[in-house]
DNA sequence: CGTTGCGTTGAATAAGGTCAAATAGAGTGG
DNA sequence: CCACTCTATTTGACCTTATTCAACGCAACG
């Protein structure tokens, strides 16, 4: 969660971006992506990135689509949409939000993919990435090529089936995401947000009642439909009847079973 | 649209619930589905099956994997969340709903999926379907046994590649729906809807000015995150104000740019 | 011809949004 | 390290919107 500190700042500033892009990458605009000694054996998301799976002869084995890592500072954009679509990113460590631009000239945040998660599926339909993907939290995500999935998951029925499994449960987990959106108050919305990132953080060997929020109210509000303010003020409400314990981003659940119990309040 | 009446009624009630099915059901249950002399070639659903990138030695190519279809008669349900996943579905005709029984009993809509829509994919994931698909109207699906889908996409990259396509649309489609949700009031959410409906039946053939709403109120309401009165309200506004003409479940739009314009009103 | 399910409409209510002001933090530059 | 600035957060008061509750109309069906 708080390693990549120690990186050089201020090379290799990228200039091809197809919108404005904020001033403050401009700071640290991340490396290229550099081939390095990767090893997805010691990768820490690789039992969710091909759950174990691989072909055993290591030539032909997830090493060898894995080439590239590339590291993403906070801030900066991992892709836009809009962007030629080359590879789907397996993140290694860092907080990201997932977001797409409206008509109006708003954002809508549609997730905070973090560790061991996979994004740039979107970006299979139609050759360009849908979405875009941002640091919340300095980061370090796995290249994979689509090229070399395809010729990999062509020869590899285990690999191929984990891919699919893979963009099952974004089907899956966004219809989760639609349920809630549908159907709940604010204070279950929030709550379950909050349920949902505990056990993100607890599958992945962080603590579950304790840990820091990395995004704004406003990005926890427009991921949960709601305004920043109801956001706020539901999380005060928690707070108030000691289900959480919360200092601006950093948050402590203490209530657990009481905070699920708000999920449940329709 | 309305083709499929011809069917004989009673026959083969099969009676492998997982959970209770409705009673009507029982009336005309659907044969069981059978090999036929199905052909690709002519199915409206191809392009958007496969995108025209079958393997020219037709018996290595999609006919291999189609070998049975399976009529679905309204009230029907194709398959339960819970059933094991064995098959994608692609539907060559009818109206369907697919929707998610949420923990309190209630139930959400997650989509209407009608004829060149490929249904199942939640079902990779976990190997159990995860959503409830049922018909609304008589209809007829390509059963698409995920084992030969496995095989072809092995040996075709062609229909690899649409495969994820297929996968990565919904995908980006669901992030459609929460976008909405997340964002725009009642009646805009009425009038994408309406809309939508509209370019779904216009890229089918179908009139998109003209046209019968197979579902209630309620699950519009359901799908678009509003309480049925609601629907009902914007539906009547949008005629009071002349952009629609409807008759109960009959709709023709009149003014689709105002509906359009709606859309935009937040 | 009554029953049942679906749809419409109205009035009251509650939930969340909007507007506004005060305050705390984080980042920046001296 | 400190002051300054900008952004994020909280909280209150008020307002808009959609939901809730309820009554009624329509159509299909036995």
């Amino acid at each position: 969660m708080d390693e990549d500190k120690d990186m050089l700042n201020g090379a290799n500033l990228e200039v091809k971006a197809p919108a404005l892009r904020p001033v403050y990458e401009l700071h640290r605009a991340s490396e290229p992506a550099v081939r390095r000694a990767t090893s997805c054996s010691l990768c820490p998301a690789r039992a969710i990135c091909f759950g174990g799976n691989e072909p055993q002869n290591s030539d032909e084995g997830i090493d060898s689509i894995v080439h590239t890592r590339r590291r993403v500072f906070r801030g900066e954009h991992l892709y836009y949409a809009g962007d030629a679509f080359k590879s789907l990113y397996s993140f290694r460590s860092g907080f990201f939000k997932s977001y797409v631009d409206t008509p109006d000239g708003q954002s809508q945040v549609v997730g905070f993919p973090m560790a061991g998660d996979v994004v740039g599926l979107d970006g299979i339909a139609s050759d360009r990435y849908e979405r875009n993907v941002v640091a919340l939290d300095d980061g370090e995500a796995c290249v994979i090529p689509y090229a070399n999935i395809q010729g990999l998951a062509a020869r590899s029925p285990g690999i191929q089936h984990q891919l699919h499994k893979i963009m099952s449960l974004e089907i899956v987990q966004e219809q989760v995401i639609v349920a809630m959106l549908g159907r709940m108050r604010a204070e279950p919305r929030v709550a379950k947000f909050l349920l949902g990132l505990s056990q993100r953080f607890a599958a992945r060997g962080y603590s579950h009642t304790k840990f820091r929020l990395r995004m704004t109210r406003e990005e926890i509000g427009s991921y949960l439909g709601l305004k920043l303010e109801t956001v706020s003020r539901a999380l005060s409400l928690f707070q108030k009847n000691g289900l959480i314990q919360l200092n601006f981003r950093s948050i402590e659940i203490t209530d657990l079973r009481g905070l699920d119990g708000v999920t449940k309040g329709i």
